[in-house]
DNA sequence: AGTCAAGTTTTTGTATACAAGGTCTACGCA
DNA sequence: TGCGTAGACCTTGTATACAAAAACTTGACT
Protein backbone atom coordinates (compact mmCIF):
# COMPACT_ATOMS: atom_id res chain seq x y z
CA UNK A 1 0.00 0.00 0.00
CA UNK A 2 0.88 3.65 -1.13
CA UNK A 3 2.13 6.18 1.86
CA UNK A 4 -0.88 8.11 2.53
CA UNK A 5 -1.91 10.85 5.16
CA UNK A 6 -3.29 10.03 8.98
CA UNK A 7 -6.39 11.15 7.60
CA UNK A 8 -6.78 8.88 4.78
CA UNK A 9 -5.77 6.37 6.84
CA UNK A 10 -8.36 6.99 9.86
CA UNK A 11 -10.92 7.57 6.60
CA UNK A 12 -10.17 4.17 5.81
CA UNK A 13 -9.93 2.44 9.30
CA UNK A 14 -12.93 3.78 10.18
CA UNK A 15 -14.28 2.51 6.86
CA UNK A 16 -13.45 -0.58 7.62
CA UNK A 17 -14.98 -0.53 11.26
CA UNK A 18 -18.12 0.71 10.06
CA UNK A 19 -18.12 -2.02 7.49
CA UNK A 20 -17.93 -4.66 9.77
CA UNK A 21 -14.28 -5.99 8.78
CA UNK A 22 -12.98 -6.23 12.37
CA UNK A 23 -15.16 -7.71 15.17
CA UNK A 24 -15.97 -6.21 18.13
CA UNK A 25 -12.63 -5.83 20.64
CA UNK A 26 -10.24 -6.49 17.98
CA UNK A 27 -7.01 -5.01 18.87
CA UNK A 28 -5.92 -2.81 16.42
CA UNK A 29 -2.30 -3.21 15.98
CA UNK A 30 0.20 0.07 15.48
CA UNK A 31 3.17 -1.72 14.22
CA UNK A 32 1.39 -3.66 12.10
CA UNK A 33 -1.05 -1.18 10.70
CA UNK A 34 2.44 1.52 10.08
CA UNK A 35 3.37 -1.57 7.47
CA UNK A 36 0.20 -2.36 6.31
CA UNK A 37 0.07 1.81 5.32
CA UNK A 38 4.03 1.70 4.87
CA UNK A 39 4.20 4.61 7.16
CA UNK A 40 6.02 5.00 10.29
CA UNK A 41 3.57 4.19 14.25
CA UNK A 42 3.37 8.17 14.41
CA UNK A 43 0.63 8.47 12.04
CA UNK A 44 -1.39 5.47 13.12
CA UNK A 45 -1.29 6.77 16.52
CA UNK A 46 -3.30 9.91 15.06
CA UNK A 47 -5.42 7.98 13.41
CA UNK A 48 -6.36 5.94 16.10
CA UNK A 49 -6.70 8.74 18.00
CA UNK A 50 -9.38 10.41 15.71
CA UNK A 51 -11.18 6.99 16.26
CA UNK A 52 -10.93 6.26 19.58
CA UNK A 53 -12.30 10.05 19.53
CA UNK A 54 -15.29 9.01 17.56
CA UNK A 55 -16.17 6.32 19.62
CA UNK A 56 -15.34 3.91 17.36
CA UNK A 57 -12.63 2.19 19.58
CA UNK A 58 -11.10 2.37 22.46
CA UNK A 59 -7.66 2.99 23.83
CA UNK A 60 -7.11 1.26 27.11
CA UNK A 61 -3.67 2.27 28.98
CA UNK A 62 -0.55 0.53 27.53
CA UNK A 63 -2.76 -2.22 25.67
CA UNK A 64 -3.97 -0.82 23.05
CA UNK A 65 -7.30 -0.10 21.15
CA UNK A 66 -9.93 -1.91 20.58
CA UNK A 67 -12.56 -1.52 18.05
CA UNK A 68 -15.80 -0.91 19.74
CA UNK A 69 -18.88 -2.39 17.94
CA UNK A 70 -22.21 -0.93 19.37
CA UNK A 71 -24.40 -3.25 21.10
CA UNK A 72 -28.27 -3.46 21.04
CA UNK A 73 -28.56 -0.88 23.77
CA UNK A 74 -26.26 1.82 22.67
CA UNK A 75 -27.91 0.97 19.23
CA UNK A 76 -30.87 1.65 20.28
CA UNK A 77 -29.99 4.39 22.28
CA UNK A 78 -28.14 6.35 19.18
CA UNK A 79 -31.20 5.67 16.99
CA UNK A 80 -33.44 7.74 19.55
CA UNK A 81 -31.20 10.42 19.50
CA UNK A 82 -31.21 10.39 15.76
CA UNK A 83 -34.37 10.11 15.93
CA UNK A 84 -34.73 13.33 17.92
CA UNK A 85 -32.00 15.13 15.96
CA UNK A 86 -33.64 14.40 12.74
CA UNK A 87 -37.50 15.44 14.08
CA UNK A 88 -35.46 19.09 15.24
CA UNK A 89 -33.77 19.58 12.02
CA UNK A 90 -37.50 18.89 10.29
CA UNK A 91 -38.66 21.25 13.03
CA UNK A 92 -36.68 24.07 11.39
CA UNK A 93 -36.71 23.06 8.14
CA UNK A 94 -40.27 23.46 8.07
CA UNK A 95 -40.15 27.02 8.97
CA UNK A 96 -37.13 27.93 7.05
CA UNK A 97 -37.13 25.29 4.18
CA UNK A 98 -36.86 27.23 0.34
CA UNK A 99 -39.10 26.57 -2.90
CA UNK A 100 -35.73 25.16 -4.22
CA UNK A 101 -35.59 22.82 -1.72
CA UNK A 102 -38.33 21.71 -1.43
CA UNK A 103 -38.99 20.74 -4.91
CA UNK A 104 -35.65 19.31 -4.74
CA UNK A 105 -37.20 16.79 -2.17
CA UNK A 106 -39.80 16.18 -3.95
CA UNK A 107 -37.90 14.99 -7.07
CA UNK A 108 -35.41 13.02 -4.14
CA UNK A 109 -37.91 11.13 -3.15
CA UNK A 110 -39.81 10.33 -6.48
CA UNK A 111 -36.91 8.87 -7.01
CA UNK A 112 -37.03 6.89 -4.17
CA UNK A 113 -40.36 5.74 -5.33
CA UNK A 114 -38.30 4.55 -8.86
CA UNK A 115 -35.85 2.66 -7.38
CA UNK A 116 -38.09 1.27 -4.95
CA UNK A 117 -40.66 -0.53 -8.25
CA UNK A 118 -37.23 -0.65 -9.77
CA UNK A 119 -36.42 -2.87 -6.81
CA UNK A 120 -32.42 -1.41 -7.28
CA UNK A 121 -31.90 -1.29 -3.22
CA UNK A 122 -28.73 0.38 -3.58
CA UNK A 123 -30.23 3.60 -5.59
CA UNK A 124 -32.90 3.59 -2.94
CA UNK A 125 -30.57 4.18 0.11
CA UNK A 126 -28.39 6.90 -1.76
CA UNK A 127 -32.03 8.50 -2.78
CA UNK A 128 -32.88 8.30 0.84
CA UNK A 129 -29.83 9.86 2.42
CA UNK A 130 -30.20 12.11 0.02
CA UNK A 131 -33.52 12.95 1.34
CA UNK A 132 -32.56 13.27 4.74
CA UNK A 133 -29.64 15.23 3.92
CA UNK A 134 -31.33 17.91 2.45
CA UNK A 135 -33.70 18.16 5.34
CA UNK A 136 -30.43 18.45 7.68
CA UNK A 137 -28.95 21.40 5.10
CA UNK A 138 -32.69 23.17 5.25
CA UNK A 139 -32.84 23.35 9.31
CA UNK A 140 -30.74 25.98 8.36
CA UNK A 141 -28.69 25.05 11.48
CA UNK A 142 -24.95 24.53 10.18
CA UNK A 143 -24.25 22.65 13.59
CA UNK A 144 -27.28 20.57 13.54
CA UNK A 145 -26.34 19.92 9.76
CA UNK A 146 -22.75 18.55 10.92
CA UNK A 147 -24.00 16.65 14.43
CA UNK A 148 -27.25 14.94 12.12
CA UNK A 149 -24.63 14.07 9.76
CA UNK A 150 -22.07 12.38 11.70
CA UNK A 151 -24.54 10.42 13.72
CA UNK A 152 -26.27 9.50 10.44
CA UNK A 153 -23.12 7.92 9.06
CA UNK A 154 -21.94 6.22 12.47
CA UNK A 155 -25.72 4.75 12.20
CA UNK A 156 -25.38 3.79 8.58
CA UNK A 157 -24.59 0.35 8.56
CA UNK A 158 -27.21 -0.57 10.64
CA UNK A 159 -29.54 1.62 8.21
CA UNK A 160 -29.87 -1.03 5.98
CA UNK A 161 -31.14 -3.24 8.83
CA UNK A 162 -33.57 -0.80 10.57
CA UNK A 163 -35.43 -0.47 7.38
CA UNK A 164 -35.23 -4.46 7.29
CA UNK A 165 -36.89 -4.30 10.84
CA UNK A 166 -39.29 -1.76 9.99
CA UNK A 167 -40.87 -4.05 7.70
CA UNK A 168 -41.39 -2.91 4.41
CA UNK A 169 -39.69 -0.05 1.95
CA UNK A 170 -43.66 1.07 1.40
CA UNK A 171 -44.58 1.86 4.64
CA UNK A 172 -40.94 4.48 5.05
CA UNK A 173 -42.46 5.32 1.48
CA UNK A 174 -45.67 6.57 3.26
CA UNK A 175 -43.89 8.39 5.67
CA UNK A 176 -41.68 10.55 3.69
CA UNK A 177 -44.76 12.01 2.24
CA UNK A 178 -46.29 12.40 5.24
CA UNK A 179 -42.89 14.54 6.23
CA UNK A 180 -42.91 16.49 2.79
CA UNK A 181 -46.41 17.20 3.56
CA UNK A 182 -45.62 18.71 6.70
CA UNK A 183 -43.02 20.44 5.45
CA UNK A 184 -44.66 22.15 2.75
CA UNK A 185 -47.85 23.39 4.99
CA UNK A 186 -44.93 24.54 7.35
CA UNK A 187 -46.26 23.00 10.00
CA UNK A 188 -43.01 22.40 12.21
CA UNK A 189 -44.94 20.57 15.05
CA UNK A 190 -46.12 18.05 12.76
CA UNK A 191 -42.96 17.71 10.74
CA UNK A 192 -41.23 16.96 13.94
CA UNK A 193 -43.30 14.33 15.40
CA UNK A 194 -44.06 12.54 11.78
CA UNK A 195 -39.93 12.75 11.25
CA UNK A 196 -39.52 11.28 14.85
CA UNK A 197 -41.98 8.41 14.05
CA UNK A 198 -40.08 7.60 11.32
CA UNK A 199 -36.84 7.35 12.30
CA UNK A 200 -37.84 5.57 15.73
CA UNK A 201 -37.61 1.78 16.35
CA UNK A 202 -39.93 1.25 19.55
CA UNK A 203 -41.64 -1.38 21.34
CA UNK A 204 -41.77 -4.72 19.96
CA UNK A 205 -39.14 -3.62 17.31
CA UNK A 206 -37.13 -3.61 20.24
CA UNK A 207 -36.82 -7.66 20.49
CA UNK A 208 -36.97 -7.72 16.82
CA UNK A 209 -33.56 -5.93 16.68
CA UNK A 210 -32.06 -8.14 19.37
CA UNK A 211 -32.79 -11.14 17.17
CA UNK A 212 -31.47 -9.52 13.91
CA UNK A 213 -28.62 -8.41 15.39
CA UNK A 214 -27.55 -11.62 17.31
CA UNK A 215 -28.17 -13.53 13.31
CA UNK A 216 -25.76 -10.87 12.05
CA UNK A 217 -23.20 -11.27 14.86
CA UNK A 218 -23.05 -15.81 14.14
CA UNK B 1 5.27 22.71 35.62
CA UNK B 2 5.81 19.03 36.43
CA UNK B 3 5.35 16.44 33.89
CA UNK B 4 1.91 15.55 32.68
CA UNK B 5 -0.23 13.00 31.04
CA UNK B 6 -1.54 13.81 27.52
CA UNK B 7 -5.10 13.70 28.62
CA UNK B 8 -4.45 15.55 31.65
CA UNK B 9 -2.95 18.30 29.30
CA UNK B 10 -6.09 18.07 26.90
CA UNK B 11 -8.13 18.95 29.62
CA UNK B 12 -5.99 21.81 30.50
CA UNK B 13 -5.88 23.35 27.09
CA UNK B 14 -9.80 22.79 26.73
CA UNK B 15 -10.55 24.69 30.69
CA UNK B 16 -8.41 26.94 29.35
CA UNK B 17 -10.14 27.97 25.69
CA UNK B 18 -13.60 27.27 27.42
CA UNK B 19 -12.53 30.00 29.91
CA UNK B 20 -11.40 32.06 27.36
CA UNK B 21 -7.83 32.66 28.21
CA UNK B 22 -6.63 32.44 24.76
CA UNK B 23 -8.30 34.92 21.83
CA UNK B 24 -10.10 33.52 18.80
CA UNK B 25 -7.49 32.58 16.04
CA UNK B 26 -4.32 32.35 18.80
CA UNK B 27 -1.95 29.89 17.80
CA UNK B 28 -1.30 27.35 20.02
CA UNK B 29 2.48 26.52 19.47
CA UNK B 30 3.64 22.69 20.26
CA UNK B 31 7.43 23.87 21.24
CA UNK B 32 5.92 26.47 23.91
CA UNK B 33 3.79 24.30 25.59
CA UNK B 34 6.08 21.41 25.38
CA UNK B 35 8.29 23.74 27.21
CA UNK B 36 5.24 25.27 29.12
CA UNK B 37 4.21 21.22 30.24
CA UNK B 38 7.69 19.78 30.62
CA UNK B 39 7.47 17.24 28.19
CA UNK B 40 8.38 16.46 24.07
CA UNK B 41 6.32 17.63 21.34
CA UNK B 42 4.51 14.14 20.55
CA UNK B 43 2.02 14.29 23.68
CA UNK B 44 1.19 17.62 23.05
CA UNK B 45 0.33 17.15 19.67
CA UNK B 46 -1.85 14.27 21.11
CA UNK B 47 -3.99 17.27 23.08
CA UNK B 48 -4.17 19.39 20.64
CA UNK B 49 -5.77 16.91 17.88
CA UNK B 50 -7.81 15.63 20.54
CA UNK B 51 -8.59 19.93 20.91
CA UNK B 52 -9.28 20.42 17.38
CA UNK B 53 -11.87 16.81 17.17
CA UNK B 54 -13.94 18.52 20.20
CA UNK B 55 -14.10 21.69 17.29
CA UNK B 56 -12.45 23.67 20.45
CA UNK B 57 -9.82 24.73 17.69
CA UNK B 58 -8.76 23.80 14.00
CA UNK B 59 -5.88 22.50 12.02
CA UNK B 60 -4.66 24.14 9.57
CA UNK B 61 -1.84 22.04 7.70
CA UNK B 62 1.74 22.58 7.77
CA UNK B 63 0.61 25.91 9.89
CA UNK B 64 -0.76 24.90 12.99
CA UNK B 65 -3.62 24.82 15.35
CA UNK B 66 -5.40 27.47 16.20
CA UNK B 67 -8.77 28.19 18.63
CA UNK B 68 -11.57 28.54 17.34
CA UNK B 69 -13.98 30.78 19.39
CA UNK B 70 -17.46 30.44 18.13
CA UNK B 71 -19.17 33.22 16.58
CA UNK B 72 -22.87 34.45 17.36
CA UNK B 73 -24.24 32.66 14.80
CA UNK B 74 -22.51 29.14 15.84
CA UNK B 75 -23.04 30.00 19.62
CA UNK B 76 -26.96 30.38 18.40
CA UNK B 77 -27.15 27.37 16.64
CA UNK B 78 -25.45 25.70 19.12
CA UNK B 79 -28.31 26.45 21.74
CA UNK B 80 -30.47 25.75 19.28
CA UNK B 81 -29.19 22.37 19.56
CA UNK B 82 -28.98 22.17 23.09
CA UNK B 83 -32.90 23.26 23.33
CA UNK B 84 -33.58 19.94 21.35
CA UNK B 85 -31.55 17.52 23.52
CA UNK B 86 -32.65 18.93 26.37
CA UNK B 87 -36.16 18.90 24.71
CA UNK B 88 -35.31 15.27 24.38
CA UNK B 89 -33.71 14.21 27.42
CA UNK B 90 -37.30 15.59 29.61
CA UNK B 91 -39.29 13.42 27.34
CA UNK B 92 -38.06 10.48 28.24
CA UNK B 93 -37.56 11.73 31.87
CA UNK B 94 -40.79 11.87 31.70
CA UNK B 95 -41.81 8.73 30.76
CA UNK B 96 -38.78 6.58 32.36
CA UNK B 97 -37.77 8.97 35.42
CA UNK B 98 -37.69 7.11 39.34
CA UNK B 99 -38.99 8.48 42.14
CA UNK B 100 -35.74 8.68 43.54
CA UNK B 101 -34.73 10.96 41.18
CA UNK B 102 -37.97 13.29 41.10
CA UNK B 103 -37.50 13.70 44.73
CA UNK B 104 -33.77 14.49 44.38
CA UNK B 105 -34.53 16.99 41.55
CA UNK B 106 -37.18 19.08 44.28
CA UNK B 107 -34.53 19.26 46.41
CA UNK B 108 -31.69 20.50 43.64
CA UNK B 109 -34.69 23.15 42.86
CA UNK B 110 -35.07 24.27 46.03
CA UNK B 111 -31.64 24.94 46.56
CA UNK B 112 -31.50 26.66 43.50
CA UNK B 113 -34.30 28.81 45.22
CA UNK B 114 -32.02 29.09 48.48
CA UNK B 115 -28.82 30.32 46.41
CA UNK B 116 -31.32 32.72 44.24
CA UNK B 117 -32.11 33.80 47.53
CA UNK B 118 -28.95 34.00 49.14
CA UNK B 119 -27.71 35.78 45.71
CA UNK B 120 -24.94 33.00 45.74
CA UNK B 121 -24.53 33.41 41.84
CA UNK B 122 -21.97 30.39 42.42
CA UNK B 123 -23.94 28.10 44.57
CA UNK B 124 -27.12 28.47 42.12
CA UNK B 125 -24.89 27.89 38.66
CA UNK B 126 -23.91 24.55 40.46
CA UNK B 127 -27.29 23.24 41.43
CA UNK B 128 -28.61 24.72 38.10
CA UNK B 129 -26.44 22.12 36.40
CA UNK B 130 -26.85 19.30 38.41
CA UNK B 131 -30.82 19.65 38.04
CA UNK B 132 -30.06 19.49 34.32
CA UNK B 133 -27.66 16.30 34.50
CA UNK B 134 -30.34 14.71 36.57
CA UNK B 135 -32.18 14.64 33.51
CA UNK B 136 -29.96 13.80 31.27
CA UNK B 137 -29.16 11.13 33.32
CA UNK B 138 -33.31 10.02 33.32
CA UNK B 139 -33.49 10.31 30.05
CA UNK B 140 -32.61 6.27 30.56
CA UNK B 141 -30.67 6.93 27.37
CA UNK B 142 -26.57 6.72 28.67
CA UNK B 143 -25.76 7.82 24.84
CA UNK B 144 -28.28 11.05 24.59
CA UNK B 145 -26.65 11.90 28.99
CA UNK B 146 -23.07 11.67 27.22
CA UNK B 147 -23.73 14.07 24.34
CA UNK B 148 -26.27 16.39 26.41
CA UNK B 149 -23.15 16.80 28.59
CA UNK B 150 -20.59 17.11 26.22
CA UNK B 151 -22.28 20.00 24.23
CA UNK B 152 -23.18 21.45 27.66
CA UNK B 153 -19.80 21.43 28.95
CA UNK B 154 -19.05 23.00 25.98
CA UNK B 155 -21.62 25.62 26.51
CA UNK B 156 -20.50 26.30 30.18
CA UNK B 157 -18.53 29.85 29.61
CA UNK B 158 -21.88 31.16 27.97
CA UNK B 159 -24.29 29.89 30.05
CA UNK B 160 -24.11 32.90 32.74
CA UNK B 161 -24.17 35.00 29.49
CA UNK B 162 -27.42 33.22 28.51
CA UNK B 163 -28.86 33.71 31.63
CA UNK B 164 -28.41 37.42 31.59
CA UNK B 165 -30.19 37.67 28.20
CA UNK B 166 -33.12 35.73 29.18
CA UNK B 167 -33.37 38.48 31.85
CA UNK B 168 -33.72 37.62 35.35
CA UNK B 169 -33.06 34.46 36.93
CA UNK B 170 -36.60 34.63 38.44
CA UNK B 171 -38.25 33.56 35.20
CA UNK B 172 -35.67 30.42 35.39
CA UNK B 173 -36.53 29.32 38.52
CA UNK B 174 -40.28 28.93 37.23
CA UNK B 175 -39.21 27.22 34.37
CA UNK B 176 -37.66 25.10 36.19
CA UNK B 177 -40.97 24.33 38.07
CA UNK B 178 -43.33 23.76 34.96
CA UNK B 179 -40.60 21.36 34.37
CA UNK B 180 -40.58 19.41 37.69
CA UNK B 181 -44.57 19.85 37.26
CA UNK B 182 -44.79 17.86 33.58
CA UNK B 183 -42.27 15.44 35.00
CA UNK B 184 -43.77 14.03 37.75
CA UNK B 185 -47.51 13.97 35.85
CA UNK B 186 -45.61 11.69 33.47
CA UNK B 187 -45.89 14.02 30.58
CA UNK B 188 -43.66 13.76 27.52
CA UNK B 189 -45.12 16.50 25.19
CA UNK B 190 -45.09 19.15 27.64
CA UNK B 191 -41.78 18.39 29.33
CA UNK B 192 -40.44 18.77 25.76
CA UNK B 193 -42.04 21.70 25.41
CA UNK B 194 -41.14 23.27 28.57
CA UNK B 195 -37.75 22.69 28.20
CA UNK B 196 -37.06 23.72 24.84
CA UNK B 197 -38.63 26.78 25.64
CA UNK B 198 -36.59 27.36 28.94
CA UNK B 199 -33.44 26.68 26.74
CA UNK B 200 -34.05 28.50 23.36
CA UNK B 201 -32.96 31.77 23.00
CA UNK B 202 -35.32 33.09 20.55
CA UNK B 203 -36.34 35.84 18.12
CA UNK B 204 -35.48 39.40 19.66
CA UNK B 205 -32.82 37.85 22.38
CA UNK B 206 -30.93 37.42 19.36
CA UNK B 207 -29.62 40.97 18.64
CA UNK B 208 -29.49 41.27 22.56
CA UNK B 209 -26.86 38.41 21.93
CA UNK B 210 -24.61 39.82 19.21
CA UNK B 211 -24.41 42.95 21.52
CA UNK B 212 -23.62 41.31 24.76
CA UNK B 213 -20.91 39.10 22.68
CA UNK B 214 -19.20 42.32 20.94
CA UNK B 215 -19.26 44.13 24.72
CA UNK B 216 -17.89 41.04 25.27
CA UNK B 217 -14.86 40.61 22.74
CA UNK B 218 -14.13 44.31 23.46
C1' DA C 1 0.67 -31.87 37.47
C1' DG C 2 -0.03 -27.31 39.05
C1' DT C 3 1.46 -22.85 40.51
C1' DC C 4 4.32 -19.14 41.12
C1' DA C 5 8.18 -16.29 39.91
C1' DA C 6 12.08 -14.54 37.25
C1' DG C 7 13.46 -13.33 32.91
C1' DT C 8 12.55 -12.54 28.10
C1' DT C 9 9.83 -10.61 24.58
C1' DT C 10 6.45 -7.66 22.87
C1' DT C 11 3.94 -3.43 22.87
C1' DT C 12 2.78 1.08 24.19
C1' DG C 13 4.30 5.76 25.34
C1' DT C 14 7.69 9.54 24.95
C1' DA C 15 11.74 11.86 23.25
C1' DT C 16 14.57 13.15 19.67
C1' DA C 17 16.28 13.38 14.96
C1' DC C 18 15.27 14.40 10.39
C1' DA C 19 12.59 15.99 6.29
C1' DA C 20 9.54 19.14 4.01
C1' DG C 21 6.99 23.05 3.55
C1' DG C 22 5.97 27.99 5.13
C1' DT C 23 7.33 32.55 6.84
C1' DC C 24 10.11 36.41 7.14
C1' DT C 25 13.93 39.31 6.16
C1' DA C 26 17.13 41.61 3.48
C1' DC C 27 18.79 42.95 -0.61
C1' DG C 28 18.53 44.15 -5.56
C1' DC C 29 16.13 46.45 -9.03
C1' DA C 30 12.85 49.43 -11.28
C1' DT D 1 10.38 54.26 -2.28
C1' DG D 2 7.97 50.15 -3.46
C1' DC D 3 8.02 45.55 -5.10
C1' DG D 4 9.84 41.02 -6.01
C1' DT D 5 12.76 37.37 -4.92
C1' DA D 6 16.53 34.52 -2.89
C1' DG D 7 17.84 32.55 1.12
C1' DA D 8 17.97 31.87 6.04
C1' DC D 9 15.05 30.57 9.75
C1' DC D 10 10.97 28.39 11.83
C1' DT D 11 7.33 25.29 12.25
C1' DT D 12 4.98 21.26 11.25
C1' DG D 13 4.93 16.36 9.95
C1' DT D 14 7.16 11.81 10.00
C1' DA D 15 10.57 8.41 11.27
C1' DT D 16 13.33 6.34 14.54
C1' DA D 17 15.37 5.56 19.04
C1' DC D 18 14.66 4.78 23.68
C1' DA D 19 12.04 3.90 28.12
C1' DA D 20 8.58 1.70 30.68
C1' DA D 21 4.96 -1.36 31.32
C1' DA D 22 2.45 -5.51 30.19
C1' DA D 23 2.26 -10.28 28.33
C1' DC D 24 4.34 -14.43 27.64
C1' DT D 25 7.73 -18.21 28.53
C1' DT D 26 10.23 -21.18 31.02
C1' DG D 27 11.70 -23.47 34.81
C1' DA D 28 11.88 -24.52 39.68
C1' DC D 29 9.47 -25.92 43.66
C1' DT D 30 5.54 -28.07 46.06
Amino acid sequence: MSKTHPNVIADHLEEMILEGTFADNDRLDEVQLAKRFSVSRTPIREALQRLTQAGLAERIPRRGVFVRQPGAIELLEMFEVMAELEAAAARFAAQRISDAALKELVDTNEECERALQDKDADRYYRANERFHQIIYAQSGNSFLEAEATRLHRRLKPFRRLQLRLRGRLRQSMSEHESILKALSDGDPETAANVTRQHIAVQGDKFHHLIATLKTAAE
